[in-house]
DNA sequence: GCCCCATTGATGATGCATCAACAATCTGTT
DNA sequence: AACAGATTGTTGATGCATCATCAATGGGGC
């Protein structure tokens, strides 16, 4: 440790210190939200969503992991939750006797159908709205700006 | 359900679903980062700089919560987690029998003085560096537009 | 002094995320 | 056919977050 650490200026200190309250209060806020008034989290939502857009509403495990970025480990063990709640189930695949194919179920559907009203009305509320459409699509690009430099380093 | 939602446009979409990817991508290569240089979690790095700001590096058990916005029992089992690994300790206060001082101790130091390089280093290399000054302060400022909006509503 | 009740905090239960280890199956090679 | 290695997924252990509940204490009004 020869060097000296480049330590975040006022100004940075911070941006950073808001973006990250900002982030936690809104994704507590959000979950809770639909979880409240809906019955799913924003976990399920987010499998649900994927599933039903799906050709004939199922995946594999792991391609449904591929798509909302989690661990195999994850899905499997969510999976299993939303099977014990009837939102899904499992099936054997004729193909190749590995894979295990997630399928939504009608209740699944049904519950997707009542949390997406309520999604998006809670997302409107809580960022759309108190955003200028120029402050929106700024908020986007840099977003996309720090995917980049994420994508960038596998550090 | 007489009326009908008003769904994300295209460009709305693509913002939240921008940002949303960027947090926990963001999060994730954050904490693992800290975590593997230091050994302490984002969620110790903070206890800890909050007791070290504090005078004689202690605080009790409801104030730390409040400053780092946890709930009270959340803090009571990290500090229990974190008491254990020997980074704080308890201590009783002699003022006030319900109260449980939390304090940090001299290896809590120490792992704080590993991890806050590290952590700044991270927060450089991820958020500050690849935006513009201006775009840093954008998102400063959209992230307190929105914390307005947060405090605003309790709903 | 004594009661009411607010404050402060701990605890156990439950669900979730991650990791490492494992099992089953498939594919290509010999 | 048989084996090696890759693919696909499950499982159990561990730590973390939240919720509801409980226990102890302090402080004010009578």
């Amino acid at each position: 440790m020869t060097e000296t650490t480049h330590w975040l200026s006022e100004p940075e200190q911070h941006a950073w210190r808001s973006f990250v309250r900002m982030q936690e209060r809104l994704a507590g806020r959000l979950g809770r939200r639909v979880q409240a008034e809906s019955g799913l989290s924003v976990a399920d939502y987010g499998v649900l969503v994927h599933l039903t857009e799906a050709p004939e509403g199922r995946l594999r495990v792991l391609e449904l992991a591929r798509v909302v970025e989690w661990e195999k480990s994850r899905m499997s063990h969510h999976v299993n939750r939303m099977a014990k709640r009837g939102l899904v189930v499992r099936e054997d695949c004729p193909a190749d006797a590995r894979v295990a194919l997630v399928c939504v179920t009608a209740a699944g559907r049904e519950a997707l159908a009542t949390a997406a009203p309520c999604h998006v009305e809670a997302v409107r509320h809580l960022l759309i709205d108190p955003l200028s459409p120029a402050e929106l699509a700024m908020l986007a690009q840099v977003s996309n700006r720090i995917l980049e430099e994420l994508d960038k380093g596998c550090d």
